[in-house]
RNA sequence: GUGGGCGUAGCUCAGUUGGUUAGAGCGCCUGGUUGUGGUCCAGGAGGUCGGGGGUUCGAAUCCCCUCGUUCACCCCA
């Protein structure tokens, strides 16, 4: 392949036609399904401050090594970074501006991370996600993770599975540590050399380690939900009693502990089955009743999810649903008397509200047909000499039975829209 | 960031132990008598074999570097 002298840079890609009608449809549908639960759509900025993603926390290593940052040109220059998540930016805005709570939002849009990308794994990658902030009740736990339950299988995905877990609170986490530290420290020399390492630094991380040396310890240390306090025992068994009575199927893992640090009580992920390796997360999410404080808000409970569009996307691949949108042309024109009547013609249909389109170059019939077919338009709309002498066109259903006939030109909106109708 | 696989036309891939003008299928373009696509037939365009360097009389085939991609770890969506 001749190298081309610009390429999109690494872990980023162009999403092109038919896939970006299928991204926009996607997006679309969330939008519905969000929208239809309550929720409006939070716009902010692609970046921040640095500090805001700080904030997530310092051992999380999509803020301490995953970092899109830069200085701005300001005297003295601002510190800031593309955003990696969401989350924080949403957080931010709720201190900024105070809305009355509960304030349930939903975003979409890109996020980067400097990462070695990987099949579903790219430093610019697409989420949607809904965040709802000021409410503890575990009732919004419950329709929080309906909404995300409800849409992929809106997508017609079937073999995504909910996982849940919970993480406790500022009381109970600490009594928690205290004993998976112990369990794990007894065991040190059972680990991997790499959670050895991670022990030190996060003990909370070597439960999601998938290296096989490290499965044993795993599987013999402490459960956080068996330390729970009674205000986050009595939450989380709220929360399953929710998801039991809407028929959501989950399976509980004391193992899911998620990335970020500032998780408290309820978490979550959707895992899809259909796609191997590694990047089979579609999406996570959980609580955080702590972070809009920490950047600087009053107390407010929090909680929402991210879904990886990506990741849906190649989900969809790979159980064969969710093929994207028609075409929005109905009627191709072909014109074989120099083009000047498709322009006409297609006017008239686009006024009307129909989408049409036309070939350029005035190529011969065959090969103007041959591009009709390949549109994807239900109809043909033929321009010879006949025609234009007739003051009509011939009408050609390219998908049917109905074969072709002659129409008046006054009378092509109304007879089109009489075939698209039925 | 660490380690492994891969990188040949727009796409999916063949290219034998290094040896003459690098191939196929799909796609694209043009035709198959004078206005008709989706089937069929015939032509055609399109590649300095990711890039750079080296070994050799000669390299898509061997070596080194580099870029990209992919898999695992890590992390997460």
């Amino acid at each position: 392949m001749a190298e081309p002298t610009f390429r999109a840079p690494k872990g980023t890609r162009d999403i092109l036609p038919p896939d970006s009608g299928r991204l926009r449809a996607l997006i679309d549908e969330f939008a519905a399904a969000a929208g239809l639960r309550g929720f409006g759509e939070v716009v902010s900025p692609m970046f921040e401050d640095l500090g805001v993603f700080k904030r997530l926390g310092e051992e999380t290593d999509v803020v301490t090594k995953e970092m899109f940052d830069f200085l701005d040109k300001g005297d003295p220059p601002q510190h800031l970074a593309l955003r990696p998540e969401l989350t924080a930016s949403i957080c931010r805005a709720y201190a900024e501006h105070r809305p009355v709570p509960p304030w349930k939002i939903w975003y979409e849009g890109p996020q980067f991370r400097y990462e070695q990308p990987q099949a579903g794994r790219y430093r610019q990658f697409t989420q949607v996600g809904v965040e709802v902030l000021g409410a503890d009740d575990p009732q919004v736990d419950v329709d929080v993770i309906s909404l995300g339950w409800d849409f992929y299988r809106t997508l017609g995905l079937r073999q995504v599975e909910l996982v849940i877990n919970s993480m406790g609170d500022a009381s109970c986490r600490p009594q928690y540590m205290a004993a998976l530290t112990d369990h794990l420290v007894g065991h040190r020399s059972d680990l991997s050399p790499q959670s050895q390492v991670t022990l030190d630094r996060n003990p909370l991380r070597i439960l999601d380690s998938k290296r096989d040396e490290d499965q044993a310890v795993i599987a013999a240390a402490p459960s956080m939900v068996d330390y729970l306090n009674e205000e986050c025992s009595v939450h989380f068994e709220e929360v399953r009693a929710g998801l039991d009575a809407l028929g959501i199927p989950y399976s509980m893992s004391p193992r899911l502990v998620r990335g970020f640090d500032y998780y408290t009580k309820t978490v979550f992920e959707f895992v899809g089955d259909a796609l191997g390796g590694s990047q089979n997360a579609v999406g996570g999410g959980g609580r955080y009743d702590r972070l809009v404080e920490d950047l600087g808000g009053p107390p407010t409970a929090g909680i929402g999810f991210a879904l990886g569009v990506d990741r849906i996307l190649l989900a969809c691949d790979a159980e064969g649903v969710f093929p994207g949108p028609a075409t929005a042309v109905s009627v191709f024109v072909v014109d074989v008397t120099g083009g000047g009547h498709a322009l006409d013609v297609c006017t008239r249909l686009r006024e009307a509200g129909i989408g049409a389109d036309r070939a350029y170059g005035g190529r011969s019939m065959k090969a103007q047909m041959k591009v009709a077919d390949r549109s994807g338009a239900p109809f043909a709309a033929i321009i010879g000499e006949d025609e234009v002498a007739a003051g009509e066109v011939t009408l050609r259903d390219l998908r049917g039975e109905a074969g072709q006939r002659r129409v008046a030109l006054d009378d092509l909106v109304r007879d089109v829209r009489a075939l698209t109708t039925n």
